[in-house]
RNA sequence: GGGCGGGUAGCUCAGUUGGAAGAGCAGCAGCCUUACACGCUGUUUGUCGCAGGUUCGAGUCCUGUUCCGCCCA
């Protein structure tokens, strides 16, 4: 290194084995090899009792792609947790695993299919595509786990799972099966976001949104024999002209005149209390109301009347009538006051046609790839953004189309295939969320069992009864907002790539299925060789009727019609292919629909560890979950886990419905915590992802600055309030250049930059073939290495200095003072960290550590001890020793679960050193093979000692003050100062007893202490507390007269500030006793401060 | 449109039950000082988004408002 290389310096020599800067690159992979061969990651049922326990469940990464730094987040606050917990003595648990993620990794590998082989899913096949999906996610997961490794988390690597193995694959069948059981599982037709490149529904979370300039069309619609005084037609607005061929009413208020009225008197009230310049915006907005009350309501008055006449308009270009209807979802604000409804296309509508089911049809127009059906008429078989300008150019030919006004609009995108969706009508699956008649069992045979309104409301009672906890506690919050709505959860996803829906179906009428004998024989002797649940299901009444066994729906015993269209519905238990195709023989088709993944990732925090069936669940390999010894299995063990670590976006997606499946399975709550982090941003503030070229991956940041450093900053940066932003940095791949993204030039397009140095262009995303990629990075990680390189030469000191170091019982009264304060703080360390992590803040738990490290142990302890372990014969260097010792053991605990491997490799290395350390009968610091699984510090009461800790502060206020004047007088620190010291009588003693400190840390040639001392000429006059201190020979008496002089000024004004406090009689009146004590305290010192620097101005003016 | 969070030094962020605004980085000045120049010492910088209110006292509590981000519709 080329600091060891400068002339002066001393070169290393033998005793110091560790290099001068810390190459994390030389230890981490060595590290990692050891954990693991240690088989400390691994965790196994024991005799710890059940608060000794401490369980993570992964929120499992999706195999679509590889890590960014939000996993890093999210994984290094695990890692941090889980090392903590290990280290506090817990049976710990970190369970890792990987995530099939249906729609976006089926949607991946189609795409690179169609890209590399101009080939869709259709053309190769289910099992062939499935095939493909593997190999896939063979690859990704891979990748993954080597990631995870890398950022060096403890995850229990024999305990992984993939939600689609067949550990996890077999609590999923059980779970549909008994919510098809309890009724839980419906189908029926909805209207849903539809994807019409991958042809599946999606749910709502996978749907993201856009603005863009899109236009709002109106259309007129001719109004059928308008009688005198009628409008000819009526004006609809749209953003999807479209859309109209599936039209099926239009709408008008059906009360425009005190909705109307409703708004311009809220109007007003706003204006009277609104501030002066809040006014002219709401003027404009009741003259607007106004002036509609007098130009628009006559119309929608009489639409409405005709609505109430039941009167017709007409579908231009289909000439289909359309009844007018009255619908409060019609703004007479907006508009011409009406509204086209087409309930089949649009969420609004659909409820607008579920409130006049009987007044309208429901009409679809879409096939699934997104073109038009027969039902459009004309247009079928276009696609439907051409059938949009075709709808268009004929409305207008036909002089229906009126205003076309320029319009930002929102279009939900498809998060998977990037394409807009469509709301569109299908058959779907879903779990009822909401309350049940009658109520839902939850943990059935369990011994938790217990009944809840409904699955949605038990997770709710879960977290309001505060057996699950939210960190930060606004959380709650979300997590009860989104549930409290009790939606319905899509299940079905018209995919190849899943947990495939096990039921089989049978579509008939009613007659029909009651008079088919032969079958209802199969089903009784079916029952008889599998579990199975019947039922039959209405679509056209939505109705759901379950058979028990012997049960057989017949004409006679109800009043449904012979003729009604029926669905025989039967889930299978079991996986049984020879049933299976029994079942087919029969007429039963099997659903081809699949699961949405997040239904197997809901179970994963019990079905990782073996549910229903533990005892004999497999690890990947043979070996069995269970313990063979006898011990209780793995999900008696380990269930309920402890916490849940992610970020908030997850809290619907995953915590919700981790609950509600540990309720309803298990009878208990998942977890009892749930930690929500921070997430990763630009430096522009937007949302990292691979697709804006914003995207870091953080074995860069690690390839470029250590794992320990990337993870310091990310727990640095981890406070509980705002979301951490990364400037992104390129590094050039022609010089090697940083380029702070949010200031570098773009080259051709916005993925693309000129190298600030060498003016190369260069590419962010990897996708231009002729330009080369460069790496992202972030400056942000330079603090990062700064610490370790701290910590890594606080150690490389303190092990030089470590030989045949003793480990006796210390006389703690009789040490001298560093050593008595070092202790002191270490302990008040100690406390620090461990509360913040209590309160999961992680920036401030290692905000205590590293304080401690570097502020008190690195800048004062060891400067202090230098004398006294370099002297030939110190009598207290063996002492200094040893605390040393201890205190560098202590720290690498401390800083273990933030900075692993670092800490681990300094802890071997002390341990070879020092086998044994800490003060007998005081503090202990137990020794370990390994720092990872050493004992957490815990503080020594008796090394407190919160006086001493006030001493040294004014001993390190003194050195402050008298460095200050060093540096402003710009005398050099090889030039030794004289410095008296001026204590009250009563602190002489002490002083005399503590000045080797400042004598020292300021180096001093000469330090006097004298109770009468009086300012030499040329010296400067300090006051530090109740101490008045003189730096002899430093500066001229009229340069410090009026240094004197300013500083009277400015306490003279301080007392002012004080005096106007005090003659406020409210203020004494008012305020705490203590408060106002405090003030008169702070005026009194400030006034024995200004007496003393007039008397040394009085000196200096006479002399 | 509803909800949540944020706006504090040039940058990134702390700021506990209301009681005299902090850290790191950057900047400036000095320093090879027996672990560390990825270092050490000192130091500059604030209309705490804006406007009201409560209070003896507001970065902190309340109301309004504006901008940014996220979630939901």
């Amino acid at each position: 290194m080329s600091n060891s290389d400068s002339p002066g310096r001393r070169q290393d020599d033998t005793r110091f084995r560790l290099p001068a800067a810390y190459d994390p690159s030389t230890i981490e992979a060595s590290i990692y090899q050891e954990w693991i061969d240690s088989g400390v990651f691994h965790a196994r049922p024991d005799n710890r009792p059940r608060e000794r326990r401490y369980v993570v469940m992964m929120p499992l990464p999706n195999v679509t792609g590889a890590l960014h730094m939000g996993h890093a987040m999210d994984n290094s606050m695990q890692d941090l947790l889980v090392r903590w917990h290990r280290m506090l003595g817990d049976n710990t648990l970190w369970m890792p695993g990987t995530d099939h993620a249906g729609i976006a990794t089926q949607a991946i590998v189609e795409k690179r299919l169609k890209e590399l082989e101009g080939k869709t899913r259709h053309d190769i096949g289910r099992e062939a595509l499935v095939e493909r999906i593997w190999s896939w996610k063979d690859k990704f997961q891979a990748r993954i786990v080597d990631q995870l490794k890398r950022l060096g988390c403890s995850a229990d690597w024999a305990r992984q799972r993939f939600t689609m193995d067949r550990v996890c694959a077999r609590a999923v069948r059980p779970t549909f099966f008994r919510m098809f059981e309890d009724g839980l599982i419906v189908r029926g037709k909805r209207l849903v976001n539809w994807d019409p490149f991958l042809r599946t529904s999606i749910s709502d979370d996978e749907v993201y949104h856009e603005t863009v300039q899109g236009h709002f069309w109106h259309l007129r619609y001719p109004i059928i024999d308008p009688r005198p005084g009628e409008p000819e037609y009526v004006e609809v607005a749209t953003t999807r002209p479209e859309t109209m061929l599936g039209d099926t009413a239009v709408a008008v208020h059906p009360a425009p005149r005190q909705a109307l009225q409703a708004e311009l008197d809220s109007l007003k009230a706003s204006l009277q209390k609104a501030a002066q310049r809040d006014r002219p915006p709401l003027l404009a907005q009741i003259a607007s109301v106004e002036e509609r009350i007098t130009r628009v309501l006559p119309t929608l008055v009489m639409l409405r009347d005709m609505a109430r006449d039941g009167r017709q308009v007409l579908l231009p270009l289909l000439d289909r009538p359309l009844p007018l209807i009255c619908d409060e979802w019609a703004k007479p604000l907006l508009g011409s006051g009406c509204v086209k409804i087409t309930p089949a296309h649009d969420p609004n509508d659909y409820e607008v046609w579920t409130r006049h089911r009987y007044e309208m049809g429901i009409i679809n127009i879409l096939e699934p790839d997104g073109t038009l059906n027969e039902n459009a008429g004309l247009y079928a078989g276009l696609d439907r953004f051409d059938a949009r300008d075709r709808v268009v150019d004929d409305l207008r030919e036909r002089g229906l189309l009126g205003a076309i006004e320029d319009r930002e609009i929102e279009i939900g995108h498809s998060d998977r295939s990037k394409t807009p969706i469509e709301p569109y009508l299908s058959d779907q699956w879903f779990v009822r969320m909401g309350d049940l008649p009658g109520g839902v069992l939850m943990g059935r045979g369990t011994a938790r069992e217990f009944r809840a309104p409904g699955l949605v409301q038990s997770a709710m009672d879960a977290a309001t009864n505060g057996r699950v906890s939210f960190h930060p506690s606004r959380f709650l919050k979300t997590y009860l907002d989104w549930l409290g709505e009790k939606r319905d959860w899509p299940i079905s996803r018209q995919l190849w790539w899943g947990h495939r829906i096990p039921v089989w179906s049978r579509s008939t009428t009613f007659e029909e299925l009651c008079s088919d004998s032969s079958l209802w024989l199969f089903l009784d002797d079916l029952r008889r060789k599998a579990t199975l649940s019947l039922r039959l299901f209405f679509p056209e009444s939505d109705e759901i009727r379950h058979l028990g066994p012997g049960d057989r729906p017949t004409l006679e015993s109800t009043d449904t019609h012979a003729d009604e269209r029926c669905l025989l519905d039967i889930c299978l238990l079991e996986q049984d292919p020879h049933i299976e195709e029994q079942l087919e023989s029969h007429g039963c088709e099997r659903e081809q629909d699949v699961l949405d993944t997040w239904f197997s990732s809901a179970l994963w925090p019990h079905s990782t560890l073996g549910w229903p069936q533990p005892a004999s669940a497999e690890l990947e390999g043979s070996a069995a979950l269970a313990s063979t010894d006898g011990s209780p299995d793995c999900l008696q063990y380990y269930y309920p886990g402890s916490c849940l670590v992610t970020g908030r976006d997850i809290i619907t997606l995953w915590v919700a419905r981790m609950v509600i499946t540990g309720l309803y399975n298990m009878g208990d709550v998942p977890f009892s915590d749930v930690f929500i982090h921070a997430n990763i941003l630009d430096g522009k503030g937007e949302r990292m992802s691979k697709s804006k070229g914003n995207g870091i991956d953080p074995v860069d940041i690690i390839d470029e600055y250590g794992t320990d450093s990337m993870r310091y900053v990310l727990a640095d940066m981890q406070t509980g309030n705002q979301d951490i932003r990364l400037p992104v940095t390129a590094v050039c791949p022609a010089c090697g250049a940083h380029n702070d993204l949010a200031r570098t030039r773009h080259g051709r397009n916005v993925f693309t930059y000129l190298c600030s140095k060498c003016r190369q262009e260069f590419d962010v995303l990897g996708t231009m073939p002729d330009l080369p990629p460069a790496r992202l990075i972030s400056q942000r990680f330079v603090d990062g290495r700064r610490f370790c390189n701290k910590l890594w030469n606080t150690a490389r000191f303190a092990l030089g200095n470590l030989e045949d170091v003793p480990c006796l019982a210390l006389d703690v009264q009789g040490l001298p003072v560093e050593d008595r304060w070092i202790l002191a703080a270490l302990n008040q360390a100690t406390r620090d960290v461990t509360s913040a992590l209590e309160a999961y803040n992680p920036s401030a738990a290692l905000g205590a550590a590293r304080d401690f490290m570097w502020g008190s142990l690195c800048d004062w302890y060891l400067e202090l001890i230098k004398p006294r372990i370099y002297a030939p014969d110190d009598p207290t260097a063996a002492a200094a020793r040893q605390i040393l010792a201890f205190t560098l053991d202590q720290v690498l605990r401390l800083l273990h679960p933030f900075v692993p491997f670092i800490t681990e490799h300094l802890f071997k290395e002390l341990s070879r050193r020092v086998e044994h350390r800490g003060i007998p009968g005081i503090a202990t610091a137990p020794p370990s093979p390994m720092l990872i699984n050493a004992a957490w510090p815990e503080p020594a009461p008796q090394l407190d000692d919160p006086q001493l800790l006030q001493v040294f502060a004014t001993l390190q206020a003194l050195t402050g003050a008298i460095r200050e004047i060093r540096s402003r007088q710009q005398i050099p620190s090889s030039r030794g100062l004289c410095v008296t010291v001026r204590p009250p009588r009563a602190a002489l003693e002490q002083i005399r007893a503590q000045g080797h400190v400042v004598r020292h840390m300021a180096r001093l040639e000469e330090l006097q202490v004298d109770p009468e001392a009086k300012k030499p000429p040329g010296a400067a006059s300090l006051i530090v507390g109740d101490l008045q201190v003189f730096v002899h020979d430093v500066m001229d008496d009229t340069v410090e007269m009026a240094r004197l002089e300013a500083e009277a000024r400015r306490i003279a004004k301080e007392i002012a500030t004080c005096e106007k406090k005090l003659s406020n009689p409210q203020f004494v009146a008012r305020a705490p006793k203590h408060i106002v004590q405090e003030q008169r305290d702070r005026k009194a010192r400030y006034q024995q401060q200004l007496a003393v620097i007039r008397q040394s101005l009085d000196g200096m003016a006479g002399s």
